[in-house]
DNA sequence: AGATTACGATTTTTT
DNA sequence: ATCGTAATCT
């Protein structure tokens, strides 16, 4: 058998075809657990083998880095060897590694520095600064927002300023302008730059532009409905005349229009590239019939959407479960009691509880702990983010680029040296004067009056960083970076601050260098620059580890693109999700919705929803269930009000899921009429009642102590002999009553 | 300069 | 409630 013939094995026809189309452009259309990556891997592997193009001729675009890995190491699997010279990336990286090789033709030095959110947003800070405005009117957050809206549609400061009408958006346009400026006196970027300046590199430097142009033969862009107006240019500039290239995504998936997605880019596809092929994957292999249905039903309400009908091969299913609770706190108990309950059935690493905002985390992570369920949460402040990594990251940026002005302000004075904000206010001053940055003039003391009686406190710094800079290219990094902790005893100074998140801090140092030096052993060649090009564009999300026996945590924007047997999704209220500012503005509502449908489509077998009644934001405020859970359709839903310890069983399409009466919010799909007449079930409490002697499969014999809630819902406090008290859910346990 | 305190904003999601 | 920043004190 040929190789070519098992490439092409297992694929429905949509699929096959997918991956055969290799000429000219082609939308595939893929929806939820369709078989995206298969398609995807497929047909590079395809490409390859068929001798379409040269590994280095391929170029592969995705979100994530995780997501990049994963098909690189797909391809070299269905291939059966390496493919050195096959480019697989995400657009960021891609654009960095091309900014580095072409970096001095656009203005900058090849050691350029990538700054991060939180760079970016000092940077911004400094500028507010400068222009003697204040913070408050002006808020760093709200201005690189803005400026990064701007940088992704490709609007420049000069453009924005012309644009500009009334005092606000001048002044914005005035801080953009001199945050571009400052960038580039700091040899830096951020993450908007990177795209923005590959596009600018390619389009305006022709022979650049040609030259990769012609490379590339092959393009393949996963995700392609979350791509904003520049990720669309770097495309389009760097199609060549062959026109071949491959997106594939769902709008009903798309949810980063707030980072600049935009959502036409997947709709006006046939119309960008002229001659466009379409395919539609509509067979899913994920998810029963009944999460599909009740998915499909709620993102029906959405108007911006082609029609279409996702189907599977796999009748029936469990019904939805949905859980109202009284309290953050109670939905989080509930919640990993069923994780416990359903532990011993399903491996932990096959569910997952997804939430909305990071700030979720906490109350889940508290009981996980408490029932010593091992967890692992993804996203949220990612490693290189902590203030510790931080702090050491930034002296090695400076060792590679003494114009980065964030980093220098970071670390002159951790620790503390006694160069305080005077000191450094003086040097900006004096590095503005004379067009150089703070570390160049701090090096420089001795030549300003400013600066004389600073010196003392100068010199050692500036002898510091010059020692290690020499250092920098030929000692090993890992080892230079534990000298230079041990030079400046960073450690004893975080266990000084506070001993209990000096310790974590500690450890994560201690982590940190481990990585290096793991990173260097794998990477002999690789310098210092680029070991933290590599780092800026790391996402906490590589750090997750689907084998190990740990239920993972993470928002819903995490999920994106896993699947899971079980999938908890919490938080359901009006609000939280959809979130309330979204609630103004029908095309963020919509968003919201598209959202809901992404984790809805991350089971396999199980969705379980859950709302609380009271949930404190900065004070008790009251919620309501959310409209989503209004918008399933009601006979797929088991309700299960922990307030009253009543299950609403499905099968009673009598019953409306509204528990605060009907909602004045207009809803799109008339319902049938409502007739009342709920239908509760109990069941169980019979056999299960406290007294009784029962056995459990795992802990052994133990005691019922107490009981809550009814039927499905039942769960028992029992005292086993061996194991203590523990909280046990009826439905899932395997109990039998012996005594 | 550095530490302490008080106040105020702040919660979306991430490369 | 928590975090970060600004004002105030040592």
């Amino acid at each position: 058998m040929g190789g070519m013939d098992r490439l092409l094995k297992d694929l429905n026809e949509a699929q096959l075809e997918a991956v055969t189309a290799t000429e000219g452009p082609l939308l595939v259309i893929a929806g939820a657990g369709s078989g995206k990556t298969r398609v995807l891997t497929r047909r590079l592997a395809h490409i390859l083998r068929q001798r379409l193009a040269q590994p280095h001729q391929v170029l592969a675009v995705t979100f994530t880095n995780k997501a990049a890995g994963e098909m690189r190491e797909r391809v070299r699997e269905l291939l059966g060897t390496d493919v050195p010279g096959l480019t697989v990336s995400t657009f960021h990286s891609f654009c960095a590694r091309l900014l580095r090789r072409e970096a001095e033709s656009i203005g900058y030095t090849k050691d350029y520095t990538i700054f991060d959110a939180d760079d970016a947003r000092t940077l911004v800070k400094n500028c507010i600064n400068d222009l003697g405005l204040s913070g408050s009117q002006f808020s760093p957050r709200a201005q690189i927002r803005k400026i990064s809206d701007a940088k992704n549609k490709l609007i420049t400061a000069e453009e924005f300023a012309s644009r500009a009408s009334g005092y606000f958006e001048s002044t914005t346009a005035k801080i953009y302008r001199r945050y571009e400026q400052r960038l580039r006196q700091c040899n830096a970027m951020d993450f908007d730059d990177l795209l923005v300046n590959a596009v600018i590199l390619l389009r305006e430097k022709h022979d650049i532009g040609q030259h990769y142009r012609q490379r590339f033969q092959y393009l393949m862009v996963d995700e392609y409905q979350d791509t904003n107006h520049v990720q669309y240019l770097l495309l389009k500039n760097l199609v060549g005349e062959h026109n071949n290239i491959c997106v594939v995504g769902d709008e009903d998936q798309s949810i980063y229009g707030w980072r600049g997605a935009d959502i036409r880019n997947i709709l006006d596809f046939e119309k960008d590239f002229a001659g466009a092929k379409i395919i539609k994957l509509e067979q899913n292999y994920r998810s029963t019939a009944i999460i599909l249905k009740a998915a499909g039903a709620v993102i029906r309400n959405n108007q911006a959407r082609k029609d279409k009908t996702l189907w599977t091969a796999i009748d029936g299913g469990d019904n939805v479960n949905y859980m109202l609770v009284d309290s953050a706190d109670e939905e989080a108990s509930e919640v990993v009691a069923k994780i416990d309950a359903m532990r011993e059935a399903v491996p932990v690493n096959q569910m997952v509880i997804l939430y909305r905002t990071n700030a979720q985390s906490r109350a889940f992570e508290e009981h996980l702990r408490r029932r010593a369920i091992p967890y692992q949460i993804i996203g949220g402040v990612g490693f290189y983010e902590r203030r510790e990594i931080k702090d050491i990251l930034a002296y090695l940026r400076l060792l590679v680029n003494p114009k980065d002005d964030v980093s220098f302000a970071r670390v002159v004075n951790f620790p503390k040296r006694g160069i305080g904000a005077k000191t450094l206010q003086d040097m900006a001053l004096l590095a503005r004067e004379t067009d150089q940055s703070w570390y160049q003039v701090a090096t420089r003391w001795h030549e300003y009056d400013l600066l004389a009686s600073r010196g003392k406190r100068l010199k050692p710094f500036v002898e510091l960083i010059e020692k290690y800079r020499e250092q920098a290219d030929s000692r090993p990094t890992d080892l230079l970076v534990q000298d230079l902790i041990d030079e400046l005893n960073i450690l004893q100074e975080y266990r000084q601050e506070d001993e209990i998140q000096g310790q974590t801090r500690v450890e994560n140092v201690e982590a940190f260098i481990e990585g290096v030096a793991e990173y260097s052993a794998q990477n002999p060649e690789a310098t210092l620059v680029d070991y933290l090009s590599e780092i800026s564009l790391y996402t906490d999300l590589e750090s997750y580890e689907e084998d190990e026996p740990a239920i993972p945590l993470m928002t819903i924007h995490s999920a994106k693109g896993l699947e899971y047997d079980i999938v908890f999704l919490v938080g359901l209220e009006e609000g939280l999700f959809p979130l309330a500012r979204a609630t103004e503005d029908p095309s963020q509502l919509e968003e919201e919705r598209r959202l809901f449908y992404v984790a809805a489509t991350r089971a396999r077998k199980r969705l379980i929803l859950s709302s609380a009644t009271t949930r404190h934001r900065f004070g008790v405020v009251e919620s309501i269930p959310s409209r989503f859970v209004e918008e399933l359709p009601i006979d797929l839903v088991e309700r299960i009000d922990r307030r009253t310890g009543r299950t609403a069983v499905s099968n009673t399409p009598a019953e409306s899921l509204s528990f605060f009466g009907p909602r004045h919010q207009t809803r799109r799909s008339p319902r049938q009429e409502q007739p009342k007449g709920v239908h509760y079930e109990f069941e169980g409490e019979e056999q299960f009642r406290p007294g009784r002697i029962v056995q459990h499969p795992t802990f052994g014999r133990g005691k019922i102590v107490n009981t809550e809630g009814f039927g499905e819902s039942l769960r028992m406090e029992i005292m086993f002999t061996g194991a203590g008290l523990k909280k046990i859910m009826a439905k899932y346990a395997k109990l039998r009553v012996v005594g």
